[in-house]
DNA sequence: AGTTGACATGTCAGAATTTACATAGTGAGG
DNA sequence: CCTCACTATGTAAATTCTGACATGTCAACT
């Protein structure tokens, strides 16, 4: 209500909005390249669909953390693109440093824990083609690096080192769900206890 | 409509109706319990509060896949105990064998992608506060895990099994975090590309 | 000429989840 | 005696997230 000396403290804003906060520090861009984004690398570790992001820039965008520019598009609606403004930023920092608390869930862990109650042979095709799937990424994963260091972005003064940090996080789990899957699965194959460290090479 | 031959096909079912389920397969307990026993080791990758759980168990109920037996208790309202019925395992076996598709979700992961958008010494304290996190939980776990197979728990046939095997998933999953942390303030740390690979004991 | 896919933005209903409200007995420690 | 923590079960409001509905252009392929 008084003069507009900046934002006022009711702003907290949700995981998404920073979330999209991030994306935009990269650059200016509309909803559908932010929902283009949230695919890779970001998406194994966080996403959101069109339906959730439209609206969140709106919220953003209220909030003052956001600034829109429209251009006649071709579609039905004129194209927007949003762009942080300072106190978005300054929002980003603050929340930056703020350790987190919520604890990862994993649908497929949720699974093992009630290995024993399904068929053996179905659980451990189930853990075997996981572990298959980390091979994959783990080459797809391993190649994008190799990119990303040759263009330096492995130097955290790149605008871009977070992209090669979420990539190495990314190459982290998959390994531990390789070497854990491949474990399991031998465990449910044969019904003993399997030892554990990179049984053949896949 | 017709006779009880059974139930519908509308009981589709909730993830967290079916981690419910999986934790009954242990044996009889109250909700209370429940919400005692998704705080360890399911904690670690699943997480719901009472307040989702009551109502979960009793659409559970209502759709027979559990059945409840109540004693009068000390509180206003009478202990309800649930064990699963034979229905009730027959579809979470159902549901254990499909393969799961949603990706996990890592805060943590999620300000890394905006690291260089913050003061890198706060940041990079962050996940050295991560590292040392995953130092403590890794001991707490190896701890655990020479319990569990000193009671022959990592044998396939042991009843609770799964629980062995989410806990190794929690194992492998600090680990990586660890590493990963580990390398992450190193990098801010310095300001230039760190190399991996347990820089230090810790 | 018709279909498919990418571009582009939005709404709405419902499910899942969190936070807070509400109640009440029992045992331990100050 | 009073407070605190633990046992024990629920409801209500608000937020977050998913899946479906809705609209319309443009380029490439058939």
């Amino acid at each position: 209500m008084a003069a507009g000396e900046g934002d006022d403290s009711a702003t907290t804003g949700s995981t998404l909005g920073y979330a999209l906060l991030s994306l935009l520090t990269r650059g200016p861009a509309t909803g559908y390249q932010l929902t283009q984004q949230v695919k890779a690398p970001l998406g194994h570790f966080w996403t959101a669909r069109h339906s959730q992001i439209y609206p969140e820039l709106a919220r953003l965008s209220a909030a003052g953390w956001v600034d829109s520019v429209e251009q006649a598009g071709p579609g039905p609606r004129a194209k927007k693109t949003y762009a942080v403004t300072p106190s978005g930023l300054a929002a980003l920092r603050a929340w930056l440093v703020i350790p987190p608390t919520a604890q990862p869930r994993s649908e497929i862990t949720l699974k093992a824990y009630a290995a024993t109650s399904a068929d053996p042979a179905a659980m451990a095709a189930l853990y075997t083609d996981l572990a298959e799937r980390s091979t994959r990424l783990l080459a797809e994963f391993a190649q994008d690096a190799e990119r990303m260091r040759a263009a330096g972005q492995d130097d955290p003064g790149h605008p871009r080192f977070g992209n090669y940090a979420v990539l190495m996080m990314g190459i982290e789990s998959q390994r531990a769900v390789h070497r854990w899957a491949c474990w399991l699965a031998a465990c449910l194959r044969t019904g003993r206890p399997a030892a554990y460290g990179e049984p053949a090479g896949d």
